[in-house]
DNA sequence: TCAATAAACATGCAGGTTGTATGTATGCAA
DNA sequence: TTGCATACATACAACCTGCATGTTTATTGA
């Protein structure tokens, strides 16, 4: 009868403190920013101390990288699951998921926003590696055939931040319609054009 | 000969420090960005105390939109300016002006990725208002005509945030070449398609 | 010309934040 | 069970922000 109830591995321990740290300060990054969110403020809301914060992340801006690190990862999964559940028009299917995985709340706030600023466009691209980018340069391709690969790539880079701020916008609260159809008017145009 | 110089009138040395300060907060947001930029750096590169800062601006966040509105004033100038200089085809005219204005050190990083971030997307588009995306807006509507005014709105603002990124690749030392021309070949597309 | 007033700026202080150094308890391996 | 590494808690020093309070300088009205 001694306090000693069964032994949690450290391996789990770790795991569940580690996730826990990230879904709170998930949802404070969401509500307040990077910036109004102190240290302190998420391990009150983890109700853990500082030193488990400290233990298992370099810094804040750690805690944040890994945080953005699993929402980009969830909006590739998401994406990647609707478009190959719709089998042809590959590029308007995955417009649509792009835009319906990229509509939970915050998740256009951290990558859109607060992520690029905090962690850099380059960390951000790194991070997004084989995400949206690559997808739309692939997509285009066989769309618009007949352009030397450097002019593909702008086009994919600057394609797809326009579907980032179509995103953004719908986040906010803007009519979606309009955005969609402005999209697939733009990809629709470069086919035929 | 007592040690009273001509006096210096109030406006005067007020303006002259509100400037010098927003030159100074420019320079080291540039060079480290709005978080890691203290206002003790601040007014240590101004030679003046923290007192003349809280003097002229409310607080650190208010020096940062003194200064990113005095970019967004200066961009639009040098655009409206060239553009208007070439006669015709304003379209590639202002964008040419765009990516050149916008080559500028540092502004892209105040306009596009600190702005955003710090003061939010709303408070950048009341600062950017006339700006790019109504230029934009006003040169789609004759250029694709038939959009109702929801979707030129959209993809007006989709456009924009593409020429952002392209701006902000060049600004990053990506050859501009390849973005000059995908951004042309979208707008052509939509002429035409 | 000369007080009186207000504006422009400097200084000092309180509260809060970050990152680290140090302390303690718990799992784990020999 | 003994020793060590891991997981976490506590304590501390440095820093920053914003305000409250001085001090100097221009301006105003008589």
């Amino acid at each position: 009868m001694q306090g000693k109830n069964t032994p949690v591995p450290n391996a789990d321990r770790s795991a569940a403190m580690r996730s826990r740290l990230i879904a709170c300060a998930r949802k404070l990054f969401v509500a307040n920013g990077y910036a109004e969110t102190s240290t302190p403020e998420i391990v009150r809301e983890a109700k853990v101390t500082r030193g488990a914060l400290y233990h298992h992340f370099k810094d804040k801006q750690d805690l944040f990288c890994a945080v953005v690190t699993a929402e980009a990862e969830a909006l590739a999964k998401s994406v990647e699951k609707e478009a190959l559940a719709a089998g042809q028009d590959a590029m308007s299917a995955g417009s649509l998921a792009f835009f319906q995985a990229m509509s939970k709340p915050g998740r256009a706030r951290l990558l859109l926003i607060d992520g690029p600023a905090v962690l850099g466009t380059q960390e951000m691209a790194r991070i997004d590696a084989g995400g949206g980018r690559r997808t739309l340069r692939d997509g285009l391709s066989s769309a618009a055939s007949g352009l030397e690969p450097a002019e593909l790539d702008a086009l994919a880079d600057a394609l797809s931040a326009a579907y980032d701020r179509a995103a953004l916008a719908i986040a906010e609260g803007h009519d979606p319609d309009p955005y969609v159809r402005a999209m697939s008017r733009l990809i629709g145009s470069l086919k035929s054009g």
